[in-house]
DNA sequence: GCCGTTGCCGCAAACGATTGGGGCGACTGG
DNA sequence: CCAGTCGCCCCAATCGTTTGCGGCAACGGC
């Protein structure tokens, strides 16, 4: 029972037919008789037959699969990315190959590497927060792997991407708490030198200049790792030492939820005394109390976009030439009670 | 420069020999002479040769390649039990293909379907809520694809599995409320029939049963489907209609923050008043306030261990026999602010 | 000098499906 | 009656790597 599966051989044997003739059965070629057609059709579905897999992949050259280096999975945003990658992906019959890097740089390289070796028939890749050297997606050029980057955005022009606007998401964040009223609005940040940092933090200075509030740059503060407990310190501390400050855009809603408990600590009523506003629309804003005012990032529609781009990629070769697309995504102020301290205009 | 990369043959002309010759050089067989050997091997940098995939999976009939079906991943949960997949996967290099049911049954069978026909050498399967008919692991056990189920138990024996103690865990988590001393203690739970929700529904009868608190199906009540709002809802309604309530053990974290916001709602303080106890421990049961008590199933550890299970099965086929393993992981009760109404013993 | 051993390497057959290029009958039309 | 056409099927090569089975020369022991 457990003997190994059958073959086209064993078809093309028992019909006394050749293995070239059951393929076109099979296939329905329009040269083979309806009436052997019919027999190679019965007998295959009998045997269970299936093809094989490896070997249709070595004929084809192609494993209708994508592979897919990320940081995390275990990440709303990340998995959002992935499920749009997913869903896209099967569409189109792809399979996706998933390989977490935990912003390891060294482990990056290797993955990114290995799948090049042909592995899959397409890349797409979030760089890690430790990516500075991008030697490897040199390489990944070179050797004709076609690839998207997504989500991370970085400082080379020679390779298509999908990213989010971080930009006018950070200025409209900061705008509307300008609008509520607020008047001295701090901004916390990672450390990083990340382009997505350097886009919000403009976006922030974008929206104060355009409301004839001045730069102060004591109001930027940082945090070493991205955390709820850290948000909390920081935003604590700064609140401490510039008492007038009246509002928080935090580079991520982890640490938006850090300020919201500083706020709680120090006793200041939010939105009252203090607004406060994240980034990526996390589930949890909407629970906290109160509930989180944040940019949404479409993360799937993300996903979805990076995949539809490597797929034309890799079907088309050369259909974008030398000519690397980037495509911007929107993202959506969501307005919660953690800025809300005006009534609706409308 | 993008013509068709190196292949053993280019090697082998090259340097007057046998690709055969050139193939046992590179995996550094010792019936090479040394010279040729550093020949082969400096030729084959020069040339940055790569052995191709296809011919080699071909030749091996394997992937080292490991499938997972799943129904999201885009919840705290199964991605933690992804990672886990991921993280013992890549320990063994093996790679791992992702891929999405939403629930869907026909999507599932598909699937499986699909991945049984070679594309994989193993699968790792935690099946979907609608999944009645197992039809599908009956034919992945009869062509002989190695798998495991994880997470969601099912009726069949003849099938290992890598699942959390439910009744255990649910059995400790209403325990801990008795000695809490609250007395009148409802569960909310989702309305299928999943092993999992019957399980912990034996264990909170029995640890009411231990402690001589009586068995009242009233205070048992269903969702349709599990979200914040429904648990509201629900809890809203039997505190209503059941006053003498003081305790909410519900079945996953996300019911029991519905139940934390319908206290909120109906004016009782948490834990003095009424204390509640989630499943799962989720990111915001520490965010919420207060925060929550909750039941930690070992995510990460889970799918590492369908991991290594599956990796047995794959490379040691006959290994288990006719038996199919079953291991159950332990659960661990984390208790937070909303059910401490004691200060503690110790 | 002969035979056995050893070191090194090539030949060719796998692995299984696909496909271009025939080839062989039967049928058709002039 | 013959050439041309068409329907239907087979042969054999191909994809690139791996590996069992040799083979050939050199060398050593007796």
């Amino acid at each position: 029972m457990k003997n190994s599966p059958p073959r086209l051989k064993d078809i093309a044997l028992r019909l006394g037919v050749s293995t070239a003739t059951v393929s076109r059965a099979l296939r329905d070629r329009p040269d083979i008789s309806a009436s052997l057609r019919d027999k190679v059709h019965t007998l295959a579905r009998e045997l269970h037959y299936q093809p094989n897999v490896f070997a249709r992949q070595f004929k084809a050259q192609r494993h209708y699969c994508l592979g897919v280096v990320m940081p995390h999975v275990v990440h709303q945003y990340m998995s959002q990315m992935l499920s749009g990658i997913l869903k896209e992906a099967a569409a189109h019959d792809y399979q996706v190959l998933v390989c977490e890097t935990n912003h390891d740089y060294a482990r990056e390289v290797h993955l990114v590497d290995q799948l090049a070796a042909g592995t899959v028939d397409g890349l797409l890749l979030c760089v890690g927060n430790n990516t500075r050297d991008y030697a490897h997606l040199t390489r990944l050029r070179h050797n004709g792997m076609p690839f998207v980057l997504f989500d991370k955005d970085i400082s080379r022009p020679d390779a298509p991407r999908v990213v989010v606007d971080d930009f006018t998401g950070a200025f409209n964040a900061v705008e509307h708490l300008v609008e509520q009223g607020y008047r001295h609005i701090a901004h916390v940040q990672d450390n990083l030198v990340s382009h997505a940092s350097q886009k919000r933090l403009k976006g922030y200075y974008s929206a104060l200049k355009k409301h004839g509030l001045p730069k102060d740059p004591t109001l930027v503060v940082q945090v070493d790792e991205v955390s709820i407990a850290n948000g909390r310190c920081v935003t604590e501390r700064l609140l401490k030492t510039h008492t007038r400050v009246d509002a928080v855009f935090a580079i991520t809603d982890e640490l938006a939820i850090g300020a919201l408990q500083a706020a709680e600590r120090l006793g200041l009523r939010v939105p009252l005394e203090l607004g406060v506003v994240g980034f990526s629309n996390w589930q949890i804003g909407e629970v906290v109390r109160p509930t989180l005012t944040t940019v949404s990032q479409p993360g799937a529609e993300l996903g979805l976009t990076a995949t539809r781009l490597l797929l034309q990629c890799v079907e088309q070769p050369g259909r974008f030439g030398d000519d690397f697309p980037t495509k911007i995504l929107k993202t959506k102020l969501i307005i919660r009670d953690s800025s809300r301290r005006l009534p609706p205009t409308d």
